[in-house]
DNA sequence: TCATACGCTGCATTCGACTGCAAACAAATC
DNA sequence: GATTTGTTTGCAGTCGAATGCAGCGTATGA
C-alpha cells in the first residue's frame, strides 16, 4: 500500500501526454491511438466474456500498460535488460505484470528482432545410445545461454529435406547437425546465410564448421596397441557404409594395419547395433573358419553384442582367446560385465565446443570456417590383452 | 518457356484492379498500398546492396508477389492447403517461390493464427536411458503430425520455474511432461489454459490428462512370482524418494510382501545409476549379514548394476544364490550377460498415446480429464528363478 | 536566471503472414 | 441480354512486441 502510494502519483501524473492531448485532438482524431483502440477492445471483452473467466485472449503487453496506465513501450522496455526504463517504472509494471500473469510473446519479439532465439538440433537416431549423450549435453548449454532447442530427428534417413524445410520456417539462429546430410544439403545452410556446426562430420571440398573427433587416429592407436600386444589376425566390424564416422574408424585401422605389415583384415559391415555386432562376430568366424585374434567394432554397443556372442553363445573367452574393441566409451562399456577396451570420445567438450561455436557464429556470422578436432581417449578395459606400450 | 507463355496471359492479366484504379486513385493517395511501400523498399534494397549479394534480408511473400505480379494475399494461400485458389495461380506462385527460395515464415504465421505448431517435451534426465526411447517416440509422432518439438530437459530439477516460464513465452500448442513437477507448476498449465499431458505421472487431488503405466499392478505380479518361486526374504532398491514412479513400485512390492505374508523387506534408497545398483547390493548384504534370496530393482540400469556387483564383485551366483529384478525392459536388459527378469513398459505404446492425446486436446481444449493406463509386460529372464505359475 | 544536457517516456511504425470483406470476373440461369 | 450464382482475387487491417524519434521533465552548468 505505501509502495503504492509512493509510486503513482510520482509515475504516471507526473507526464501525460496523452491526457492532456486528447481532448482538444478529439475535434480532429484522423484515428484514434493504438492504447485507445486496445482500451475500446478490452472493454468489449471485459462486457462479453464471462464476468469469472477473465477471457480467452493471452495477456498482452497492451494490458499491462493499460492497467498501469502507462504506455505498451514502457512495457516492452521493461522486459528488455538494458533499456532505459527509472526504477520505478521498472517496479510498476513488474508488479502490474505479475497480476496479470504476464508473459512476453517470444514469438511477436522473434518477428520484430529478427532473431527466434532458437536452434535447430537434428540428429540421426536418438536410439543409438551415443547421441542422447551429445542431446543432453548441448541442450544444457544451448539453455545456459538463453537459446531454445528445436529437435529434429531423422528416422529413416528418409524425408530429410522435408524435414529441413521445416527448420527453415521456424527462423532458427543456428543449426547442429548431428546428422548425416548430402552435400547439397549442407550447401543450403549457406546459402541461407544459417551458421551451423557439423556434428562429427565434416565435408572433403568445402571447409565448413565442425566439432570432430580424429577418428582415424584413434583407430590407428588401436591397432598399434593390438598389434604390440602381438595380435596378428585381425577383424573388423564396421559401421554402416553411409557413416563418415564408421568409414573413418575403419579406413584408419586398415591403412595401420597394413602399414605394420599385418595380413589383410577380414571386415564385414554392422549397422552399430547389438545384433549387428553378434552377427558380425559369427560371419567372421565362418568366413575366417577360424578365430581371429582381435575383433575391432565400429562401435560399443557391437563389441558389447560381440563380446556377449563370443562368451555366452560360442563358448569363446574374451579377453584370452579373442579380443573385442569399440569405439566411443558408452555408459554400458565400462559396466563390469564388459569393462570394453575403448576410445573414448570426449562427448562433453564436444558438445560444449560445438554450442560454444555456433553462437559464436551466430553472434559473428561471417568468421571463417572452423573445424575443432579432438582426440579420443584410449581405455584399456578387460576384453583385450595389450601388454605395456 | 511453353508452361510461362501459357500462364502468364491467362493469369494476372484478366483482372487487375490494380493497374486501374491506381492512376485516378493517385490524384487523392492518402498513402501507398502495402504492396507500393514494398515496391519502394524493395527498389532500395536493389541499388543499395552490391548486385550479387541478392541482399541480406530474408526473402518474403511480399517479394514473391511482387516478382508474380501478384497481391501478397494470393502467396499466402497458395501455401494454405484448403484455400480457394485456381490451379493456374499456385503453378505461378509455387514457381516463383521456387525460384526465389521463398519459405513460409512460421513465426509471423504463429503471430495471427495463435497457433505455434510448437509442443513442449520437459524430460528431466535424458541419460537415464530411458527417456531417449520416449523422446524419439514422441518425436516422430509429432513430426509426423506436423507439430515441432521445442525440448527442455530439466538438469538438477533446480530453476524449474525460470524453465517453465520460457515455455509460455514460445507460445506452445501443449506440453508433455516427462518429468517431477510440483502440483504448483501443473496448476500453472492449466490456469494457462496450455493443453498438457503428463507422462508416467498423475497427481493425486485432480484429475489430469495422463499417460501412465501401472506399476503397482506390476510391483505386485514380480513379487506374486517371486515368491511363488519360493523366494521369502526380499530386498528392495528403490528409486528415488522424489520419483513417483519409483515411490508405487516400492509400495506395490512392499504391500503384496505384506499380504503374503513375508518378512518385511529392507528397503535401501537409490538413484537410478548403475552405481547405485551396486551400493544398494552393498548396503543390503551389510545390514541383513547375509543373502536375501531377491533384490526388486526399481529400475534395470540398478538392477544390472545389482547383478554385476554380485557376479563380478561379490563371487554371487545369479540366478542361483541370488534373483534380481529391475523395472523398465530397456534395451541393455535384454543382451545376453543380464538377461534380466524384468518388467516391461511400452514405451511406444505409451508415447504414442501421449502424442495422440496431446493432439486431441490441443483440437477441442475443453475434453474432461482422461488417464491412459498401460500394463508392463512381464519379462522372465535368466536373472531370477521362477517355476511356471 | 536561462541554456544545455541527459534521462525517461509515449507515439507511431515495423516485422511477415493471415483473413473478412467486397470487387471483379466467369459461368449458369431465365 | 439481364440476372443470378459461384469462384477467384485484392485490399486493408490484424496479431504482439520492439524501437527511432521527439517531447517532456529534471539536474547541471554558466
Amino acid at each position: 500500500m505505501a509502495e503504492k502510494t509512493f509510486l503513482k502519483p510520482k509515475l504516471p501524473k507526473t507526464r501525460n501526454t496523452n491526457k492532456v492531448s486528447k481532448p482538444p485532438a478529439a475535434s480532429k482524431a484522423p484515428k484514434a491511438s493504438k492504447l485507445q483502440q486496445r482500451q475500446k477492445k478490452a472493454a468489449v471483452v471485459a462486457t462479453t466474456a464471462t464476468p469469472k473467466e477473465t477471457s480467452r485472449r493471452a495477456v498482452t503487453s497492451y494490458d499491462v500498460a493499460l492497467r498501469a496506465g502507462i504506455s505498451q513501450s514502457a512495457v516492452s522496455r521493461c522486459f528488455k535488460p538494458g533499456a532505459s526504463v527509472s526504477p520505478a517504472m521498472r517496479a510498476l509494471v513488474m508488479k502490474v505484470a505479475r497480476e496479470l500473469d504476464y508473459t512476453p510473446n517470444a514469438i511477436a519479439r522473434s518477428l520484430i528482432t529478427r532473431r527466434s532465439n532458437l536452434v535447430a538440433v537434428l540428429i540421426s537416431n536418438l536410439t543409438n545410445l551415443y547421441y542422447p549423450e551429445v542431446l543432453s549435453e548441448l541442450c544444457q548449454q544451448f539453455e545456459k545461454r538463453g537459446l531454445r532447442v528445436l529437435l529434429f530427428t531423422l528416422p529413416h534417413e528418409a524425408d530429410v529435406d522435408k524435414m529441413i524445410a521445416q527448420v527453415w520456417e521456424y527462423q532458427v539462429d543456428g543449426v547442429v547437425a548431428a546428422a548425416r546430410l548430402t552435400p547439397q544439403q549442407v550447401a543450403e545452410f549457406e546459402r541461407r546465410q544459417v551458421p551451423f556446426v557439423l556434428y562429427n562430420r565434416t565435408l572433403q571440398d568445402k571447409p565448413v564448421n565442425a566439432v570432430v573427433c580424429d577418428q582415424i587416429e584413434g583407430a590407428r592407436l588401436l591397432v598399434t596397441r593390438l598389434a604390440a600386444a602381438g595380435h596378428k589376425r585381425l577383424a573388423i566390424i564396421s559401421g554402416p557404409t553411409d557413416s563418415v564416422v564408421g568409414q573413418e574408424r575403419t579406413r584408419g585401422a586398415r591403412e595401420r594395419i597394413a602399414e605394420l605389415g599385418l595380413a589383410k583384415p577380414i571386415i564385414v559391415e554392422g549397422n552399430y547395433d547389438y545384433h549387428s555386432g553378434a552377427a558380425g562376430l559369427r560371419e567372421i568366424l565362418r568366413q575366417l573358419g577360424c578365430t581371429p585374434d582381435a575383433i575391432i567394432c565400429g562401435n560399443d554397443v557391437m563389441a558389447i553384442g560381440c563380446v556377449d556372442t563370443a562368451r555366452h553363445e560360442l563358448g569363446l573367452n574374451v579377453p584370452t582367446e579373442l579380443s573385442v574393441v569399440g569405439f566411443d566409451g558408452v555408459e554400458p562399456s565400462t559396466w563390469l560385465s564388459y569393462n570394453l577396451t575403448t576410445l573414448r570420445q570426449p562427448v562433453q567438450m564436444m558438445a560444449q565446443a560445438a554450442a560454444e561455436m555456433l553462437i559464436a557464429l551466430i553472434a559473428k556470422p561471417d568468421s571463417s570456417p572452423e573445424k575443432r578436432v579432438f582426440s579420443a581417449q584410449f581405455i584399456e578395459g578387460g576384453t583385450s590383452v595389450l601388454g605395456p606400450l
